[in-house]
Order: C-alpha cells, then structure tokens, then sequence
DNA sequence: CAGTGGTCTAGACCACCAC
DNA sequence: TGGTGGTCTAGACCACTGC
C-alpha cells in the first residue's frame, strides 16, 4: 500500500534500531542506554544523529533522559481512565484520581500545589459562566504514581458555593469527596461534559511532569453541572499523552428510532 | 510559579519568535515563510538551528513544509467531534464523519480505501470476540476537510452478520448509514464505548493523513454493541491529534446515592 | 574530576519543486 | 536550473551528574 520511499534516514533507522533492542530486552530498565558517543561509535553514525534518534523516541514517550547521568528505558504502563467508574468510586476515598493508579499495582501520591480563594482565570470564567476575576475556590493537585507525575488536575468551584463549605478549603475534603460537599450544599452534580484536546506540553506544564518541552499531551476540560444546570465545579486536567488511555461509554437514547426499512421522513 | 531556567536554547527561542509571527499575521497564510537561508542571515544563527525550531512548529501542527517549496501556515481549524451527537445524526446523511466538518463551513470529502471481506486482524478480533482471521467485513475510509485529510475510519463487522446486508458492501450504505442496516438485522446498535490513546503517528499513517513523522494523533476505538451485548462493529479512527477536540458527556447515574452528612456504610 | 546529554556551527550533499 | 527543505558530519562548548 505504501508508496515507494526513499530510503530512510539514518536516525530513523537508527531509532528503529534502540526501539527493538528495548522491545527485545537488549537494554534493560535498570541501565542507562549506552553514551552517545558509544551508539556513535558502535553504528558509525555521528553524535549528532545518535542523538536526533534518541529524541524521536523521547517524543514517543519510550524513553527519559536525565541529564548529565544517562538515558533510561520509560518503564510506567498506560493508565486507563474510565470516565464514568472514577466518579461513581466517590465513595471508596477522597480522590477519584487513585482509583486507576492503584488498579495497576503502583502507589498513587497527591501533591497539593495550591488551595485557596484566587479570581478567575478567563478561561474557567467563561466555563462557569462568571465574570473574569470573580472569585473562586481553585484546588490544584499534582497526582504521581510510583513517583512519576503522572497528571495535573486543577480544580475551580465558584466561590459563592464554595464558601458554604470549610472542608473545601482542606487538603482532605471528607468523606464522599467534593461532590459529596456540593451535593450537601445543594449543588449535586447529576451531569458531566469532558472535551478533550491533544497539544504540546507548555513549558511549565514540562517542569511539572518531568516532560520534554513539545511532548504532547492529553487536556481534558472537565464540567460537573447541578440539577439546576449550573456549572459547579470545572476541572481542568493535563496528562502526558503516552501515558492514559481514556474510556468512555454511553447508551444509545435513540436506539429505538432507526428508521424503518419503508422509510418515513 | 517556574524556576528560574538557564536561558532558553536559540532554536526555542527562534520557535517562539515565529511563533509570535504566525500569530500576529506577520506572516501570510498564503505566502510561505521566508526560507531557512533567508531566516539564517536574518536572525544570525545558523540554518540547522532554524530548522530545529521550525521543526518545533511542525510537532505543533503549526505548519506544514512542502518540500522543494516552502513552508506554510496551516490554517485548519479545530473540529469538535461530540461522540453522541454523531451518531444521533444518522437520520440525515451516510456518514457520521461528515457532520462536523460542514458545521465548520468547511468542505468534506470521503475516500473509500477499501470496502470488502478480509480476515480479520488480531486487534480487531480481539475485540469482536472472534478467531483472528475468522471473516470481517472492512470499510476503509480517509475522511478530508477542504482536501485536507482529517481522519483513517477503519470499520470492522463480522461476517456473519454483514452478509445479511449487502449495501454493507457498497460506498454508500443508503438510508441512516450502516447502524440502521444493522438495526434491520436484529442487531441494532444500543451501547458504545470508546478508548481514546494518544501515540505518535506510523509512517503510513502519516503518510496518509500528510504528517510528518512523530506527530501526535488521536487513536479512538469505537465499538458498537447490541442489545443482547455482541460486538457488532468495532471502528478505528485515527486523527491528527491538533486538529480535532472530543467532547463527551454523561448523567451521573448515582446522583442520589452521596454518602449523608451524618454517614454510613 | 570525568562522563553524560544539550546545543551550536560551517560546510556539505541530496531530493524535490517550479520555472 | 536555481531555490527549497532534509540530512549528515566533525568539532566544539556548555551544564549537569556522580564520584
């Protein structure tokens, strides 16, 4: 099917090459790969192409590279967020976030960067549907497994709810979880909407996932709304793109519409 | 918020000057950019350098490089693709793909690549729940945007099923698209669910959808289930990953079940 | 300190494109 | 044929790491 191709560049092939010896297990986790200069030498390449193929697979998330020590094999299997089971697991702990780390066997961790009362940023402003700078309760978190960031997750409450509740303002919210704090306050979410964007990692959202600059990255805006449809809470994620797999599922409401083999308008 | 960093690298810094350009119209759509040569003297640096920033915008789908010509901007909009509504909306065309393409004022385009019976791939049959190679019915589709390709739909339906519905082997599979033929047949879709990756591109898919290597897309596998829960299509969708935006959304089916204030098990 | 990867340059050769 | 981008090299300097 493909068209002939020239033949591949030299780092392409060079690259296909470290990608099957760390699939084959040549290389093992616990060792760096070898030095540049020693993949340099070994293939007959320059440095300089050595290294183009080692970032073609940092960009695929494959391997990391910490500077000065050496480059080692990205060993964190692929998380799977199910959209609907996170939230319905709101009774088994504080945050939804542990639920899929802890599925895989790896010790989740919270960090919370930031809680308190800030204005609103304009983009969650024009989610909630409040002025710019109104204020708002803002919960960010930086969630790890293993020690690994593996997401951030900053989460915006309009503050003339959130005030009603204290524990808002903790680390640990209580029992149920935030939901559970809204719906005590009226403000029970009953419907949620996610978009989801793939971009490149800004560059303070690469410091804070420990990403190369111009990895992609999963964004999901994320909007719990009341029965009276109001937009209670927004939360914004953001998650190196190699690393999740997102699950969602619905049922058809119009299953029983199909329209019949006679036809009708 | 950011630590203090060693000053950026002269090609992130290039990135960032173009990128201001592009976004202030500095630089025309129609025109392409001023060539790397061109950049070079401009900008005292060397040509490798321009062109490692340039390839920062190519990783950001910012621009698109004709080689032997120029590079351009690219001018695509994002699409929103909302999984429910698409296929609610088969009472008024072929295909789902088309919905949000014209909703954009843009132009679709379907390609059908291949439409037959062929054994079926280990991925498929997996997720059908049939023997690998047992016999699927494939619709191979390349969807465009104003001649721009946007999207790989590959659609897989066991054999045994699609042979009841011959129009299944047709470009166009008539009225309410193939989830109606589907419904005549007694297996109507009543459920979804969708797994959204993010990976790098392969080189034929790449090639496919005119990207350069390594770039981002969204990796989506949709399955259709009927009411007696069968897998009666599974559908692999493969998209630039800066190009389109999935929206979602669902009712909270345990809204009344939040935990009391006063609590119990 | 020696070894690692990050970056930059000058110069070069090539494939591709429009004319 | 001349201009475009794609790639490669040798050599260099630097920041960072662990010892």
């Amino acid at each position: 099917m493909a068209a002939i191709q020239s033949p591949k560049s030299q780092y392409q092939q060079v690259a296909d090459l470290l990608r099957g010896r760390i699939a084959d297990g040549t290389y093992s986790a616990d060792q760096p790969l070898p030095s540049e200069p020693q993949l340099s030498a070994e293939l007959g390449v320059s440095r300089q192409t050595i290294n183009r193929a080692i970032n073609v697979l940092r960009n695929a998330g494959l391997v990391r590279v910490r500077r000065g020590f050496g480059t080692f094999i990205r060993g964190v299997p692929q998380v799977t967020r199910d959209a609907k089971k996170r939230y319905a697991a709101r009774n088994q702990g504080t945050g939804a976030g542990d639920v899929e780390i802890k599925a895989l066997g790896l010790t989740p961790r919270t960090e919370y960067v930031e809680i308190g009362r800030v204005p609103a940023p304009p983009g969650v402003a024009d989610v909630l549907r409040i002025e710019v700078d109104a204020p708002v309760l803002v919960r960010r978190r930086r969630l790890f497994a293993n020690d690994e960031p593996t997401q951030l997750a900053d989460s915006f409450i309009p503050w003339d709810i959130a005030e009603g509740a204290p524990e808002l303002l903790k680390r640990d919210v209580g029992r149920g979880g935030s939901y559970t704090r809204l719906a005590e306050l009226g403000h029970g979410p009953v419907r949620f909407t996610e978009e989801v964007t793939v971009r490149t990692a800004t560059e303070d959202e690469a410091q804070l996932l420990e990403l190369d600059g111009g990895q992609p990255v999963i964004d999901i805006t994320h909007i719990a709304w009341d029965a009276a449809d109001r937009a209670v809470e927004v939360a914004l994620h953001v998650m190196p793109g190699n690393l999740w797999r997102l699950r969602y599922d619905w049922d058809d409401p119009t299953a029983d519409e199909y329209p019949t083999a006679d036809g009708d308008a």
